[in-house]
DNA sequence: CCAAAAGTGTTTGATTTACACCCATGG
DNA sequence: CCATGGGTGTAAATCAAACACTTTTGG
C-alpha cells in the first residue's frame, strides 16, 4: 500500500514531514511496601481527565535529555530525593488521539525505589501516593489517556527483570536483609518463595550482595545479617525463577 | 538541584513546556547471510552526514502510530514488502544536539528478517545494503548521528531475546532446517553449539517448530527435516544458552 | 564403500527442589 | 524453655554438556 501514495517525496524540512509533537515522559514508579508492590499514582488538577489518577510526568524541556526529564519530574511531582536506585527507559507511547488536545509522544520510563520511600507533592501534582499495583492493573482507579497500558508494560518489565538482573535491591533500603530481599520478589511475583532456598541463592550469586557486618533482630527469632547491594557483575544465569 | 529552579510551574500550554520536537523513527534491520550477522545501511543523500552510512528512518506522519511509521519506511526505504518476520520497538534517544539541524526524538525500532530479503533501495535513500554487523560495531563504516549506539542496542536486544524467546525463527525463511536455525544462533551469539543437542533442544521445545513433512537435500549427508515456525507458546524456559 | 550431515541414546556433572535440622534471639 | 525466624546439610529429581553411535543421502 505505500506505493501508490503520492507522496513519496525525499526528506527535508516539508512541515509536513516534521508535524509539531510534544514530548513527555511519563514514570512508573514501582515500590514494595506491606508486601505489596505499589505504583504511584498522582491527581490530575487539569484538563483533560481532570481528578483523575494518572502516572506522574510531563514536558520534556529544550534543553534535557530523555533520562533527565524523567529524573526531574520525579523529583518534582513527588519530592523522592534521594536518588532513586533505578531507573531506565521503558518505551514510547505515540498514538495518534492518545492525548486529546494534541499529537504527543510520551517516553515512559521505569522507576523502582525503596519502599521506605514517602511520597509528599511536589508543586505540580494535586496529590500523589502509592496504590497497589494488582488493584490499578484490574482497573479500580482507571488511570487517564493509555497509562493502564503503560503501567502493565511497566510491571511486566519489573518482573521480568527480576528474574535475570540484580534488580531486586533496588526494592530494598540500603541495608537489608535476606528476608527483605525475598519480601520484595515474592511481593512482585505473587508467589511463596523457600526461604532456605532463597537464602542460599542469593547469598551464593557473587556481586548480588555486600554484607555490612551488621545484624538485626526485629521481633522473635534469630538477627538476621545485614547486607548491601553488590557491584553485580554476573547477571546470568538468572537469580531466580518464579515458582514453575 | 531542581528545588532553585525558578521555572516549577504547572504543566500547561507555556510553550517553553512543549518546545516543537520532531519525531523520527529509525530502524535496526538485521539478518543472517552466509552465516553473518548483517544489518540493513542506507546511503544518505542529504546533510547532514550527506554520502554517510546511516540506518534507515524517517519522520513520522501526523496520522500515524510509532509502529506504523516504522513498517512505512522499511517498505519505502528497502522494498522489503513481505511482512517482516518481526518488529519491535526498541529505545528512543533524545539527547539534545543529536541532530544538529533541531530537535530531534528518534523511536527507534528492532526488525529481524529472514536472510533471503534483498533490498532494492525505494524512493528515499540513495543506496541500502546489508553490511557485517560486527564491522559497523568496530566502527569499519562510521555511521550518521548516534546511529552507532542504536545499532549496538539492537544487537544487544537481538543477542538476549534470542535466549528466551523463539525469535531466531524469525531470521528463518518460510520453511527452515534445524541446521538453519542452528546457523542463526551461531552467527547472532558468534558461539560454536552442538548440533546433536541444538537438535534435541530445539525438536523438544514445545511451539517452537511446526513440522512440515518435507525434508530437504543439500550437498552430501542425510536430508534434513523441514519446520516451520511454531505458536512458541511457552518462552520459559530459556531456549537456548550462549556457550557458557 | 566412503564421506558428510541428520538425528538418537547414554553418561556425567551441575543445578533445582524439598525438607530435615541446627542456630540465635525475645519472652 | 519455648516460639520464632535465620541459616546449613543433604538426598532426589531435573537439566545440560559431552560424545558414541546409528541413519540417510550423494559420489
Amino acid at each position: 500500500m505505500p506505493s501508490d501514495v503520492p507522496t513519496r517525496r525525499p526528506p527535508g524540512y516539508d512541515p509536513r514531514d516534521h508535524p509539531p509533537f510534544a514530548v513527555t515522559v511519563d514514570l512508573v514508579v514501582l515500590t514494595v511496601r506491606d508486601d505489596v508492590l505499589q505504583v504511584l499514582l498522582v491527581r490530575r488538577g487539569e484538563e483533560p481527565f481532570a481528578g483523575c489518577a494518572a502516572l506522574p510526568g510531563g514536558f520534556v524541556r529544550p534543553g534535557e535529555d530523555l533520562a533527565e526529564a524523567a529524573a526531574r519530574e520525579l523529583a518534582e511531582e513527588t519530592g523522592l530525593h534521594a536518588a532513586p536506585a533505578h531507573l531506565e527507559q521503558l518505551a514510547s507511547y505515540g498514538r495518534p488521539g492518545r492525548d486529546p488536545r494534541m499529537r504527543v509522544v510520551s517516553v515512559a520510563h521505569l522507576v523502582l525505589a525503596p519502599g521506605l520511600a514517602e511520597p509528599h507533592p511536589g508543586g505540580d501534582a494535586a496529590g500523589a501516593r502509592f496504590v497497589a499495583a494488582s488493584e490499578v492493573l484490574a482497573g479500580a482507579p482507571a488511570l487517564a489517556f493509555d497509562h493502564a497500558g503503560i503501567l502493565r508494560d511497566g510491571v511486566e518489565r519489573a518482573r521480568a527483570k527480576l528474574e535475570y538482573s540484580a534488580l531486586g535491591t533496588a526494592f530494598c533500603a540500603d541495608e537489608f536483609t535476606v528476608a527483605d530481599l525475598r519480601a520484595v520478589y515474592q511481593a512482585v511475583w505473587g508467589v511463596p518463595l523457600d526461604p532456605r532456598n532463597f537464602h542460599r541463592k542469593v547469598t551464593g550469586t557473587p556481586g548480588l550482595l555486600t554484607p555490612t557486618g551488621g545484624s538485626t533482630a526485629r521481633g522473635g527469632g534469630r538477627p538476621a545479617a545485614l547486607y548491601r547491594r553488590g557491584p553485580a557483575a554476573q547477571l546470568w544465569p538468572p537469580i531466580l525463577r518464579p515458582a514453575s
